[in-house]
DNA sequence: AAATCAGGGTTGTATGATAACACGACAACG
DNA sequence: CGTTGTCGTGTTATCATACAACCCTGATTT
């Protein structure tokens, strides 16, 4: 036994999905800025849930600084246009339309981080590529130490833009996809693979080293094309509406709770 | 009259009280990584709250990516040395290559996002860019419901993309540097600027209609040259700010639990 | 020896109660 | 008439307790 019965990583909270539910809302428009939510005890009856959940469901948006509360007032939708600070849920990105779209967010910082890469790359990084591709090389693919030259040569590509804000978006996106694909632990792992993969770097890095902008683009492209398969995503015309559908593990109690939760937050 | 004094700066929570001491343990590494944190019934009493409060805190520890947890088993520390938030710093952005490249990295965005928007926009997307082309017309150029409306516009783009990520992202980057271009200051207004720009939006939102994908890249990539002249971008400088930290108020009730926790945590 | 199961410990959720606070209604008072 | 004090209601913040679901361990049984 024990093969990999989805160890269903942080099965989404009830709070969890109330907050979704509650941040949806704000987002499709139906909550303005500066509207009042509903008493906790409606929202609880709404949902169907207890106060207590609906009470984390609020505390997590308020730390978000969606909503701010005060005692004896009610939560009001804040001022959303004043982010400070970006930040990615990952409990959010268990669910797989946002995954893809997260990972098409990535696919195209990374072809235009080749592209400008290509442009400006130096001595210096050329080296660092070429370090972290014989990494790979020497690494059996998918262990520790092969991810970790996986990263350093996608973090070098990112440096060699010469944009620092770039590299910083970048690692920040591709840790997170990273993670998720972690979290699922539901890809195998062949000898074909480390071969294609490692051509696949090896393309890039071509292309980088000649100054070929488009080459760069398209390896980089390819590259994130055959990722995609390999962690599952079916290429070509990724995201779709985001729309709550979620299939990992199916939920073994209060499932008639998280249905209805869901069915509202779909609309 | 008016006389303005600052609305009473609420003390914080005590859940967020005993979130952030908890966050200082992980960070000062008496926490490490990995480890399990004590039962929610002991933290609350060390804490001296309920264990509610210790639910909500763990809640939001949870959301921001610094613990997992699993019913039965408890509370761990999460592998954080990555950052789970992304921020951008104001002073390094006052130097004029920080700002290029975070121009940079938004005018790839917004090119990228225009293309997607001109594949996947729905009737919904273009009535709301038409509004806020609209609202462009009719504000003075420079004015604030010129740059809502503006700001509007993009916005509307980037959410007809269906990649939320993308939006958010966007709109992260569009802050930031609609920020450093206020702090500036400098930019002349003048009649041609706004039939100038006006235009430019025009160009963006028929490719869109169009579904046109290269004519909206191109649009888009015309509006964000031109956007950079306007604010002085080749030889550009920035301008100072400031960044007031303010104080928090004093808590009024509790205190003596917020003085134990902030104690204990503070060390 | 291996499988099964019982028990305790922990998190997740529900429920009710109390305290702190905001706000309007209303009477008392000048 | 305007002001003030008081009260009542509604809401959030917190507490306390109980139960359900789940994990782990170890004894019991096969």
């Amino acid at each position: 036994m024990t093969l990999k019965l989805d160890k269903v990583n942080r099965g989404p909270h009830l709070s969890t999905l109330v907050a979704s539910s509650i941040s949806r809302e704000i987002a499709q428009g139906r909550l303005k800025t500066g509207d009042q939510l509903p008493t906790e005890q409606a929202l609880a009856t709404t949902f169907g849930v207890s106060r207590n959940v609906v009470r984390e469901a609020i505390a997590r948006l308020r730390s978000e600084g969606r909503i701010w509360s005060q005692q004896g007032r009610g939560a009001f939708v804040a001022e959303t246009n004043n982010p400070t600070v970006l930040t990615i849920d990952h409990e959010t990105l268990q669910r797989a339309d946002s995954f893809r779209n997260l990972f098409e967010l990535r696919g195209i910082l990374e072809v235009q981080a080749a592209a400008l890469a290509a442009k400006r790359r130096g001595d210096a990084d050329l080296k660092a590529m070429g370090d972290a591709l014989s990494g790979m090389r020497a690494a059996p693919y998918g262990s520790v130490a092969w991810l970790r030259s996986d990263l350093e040569f996608h973090r070098t590509v990112a440096e060699a833009t010469r944009n620092s804000y770039m590299g910083q978006f970048l690692v920040f996106v591709s840790e997170r996809v990273r993670e998720s694909i972690l979290a699922a632990g539901n890809q195998q792992k062949s000898d074909d693979m480390a071969r294609i993969t490692l051509g696949e770097h090896e393309r890039i890095f071509a292309a980088i080293r000649n100054g070929d902008v488009e080459g760069a683009q398209a390896a980089m492209r390819d590259h994130l094309a055959g990722a995609a398969l390999r962690v599952g995503l079916h290429e070509g015309e990724a995201a779709e509406a985001e729309s709550p559908a979620r299939e990992v593990a199916s939920p073994v109690r209060h499932s008639r709770l998280r249905k209805a939760i869901r069915g509202q937050a779909g609309g």
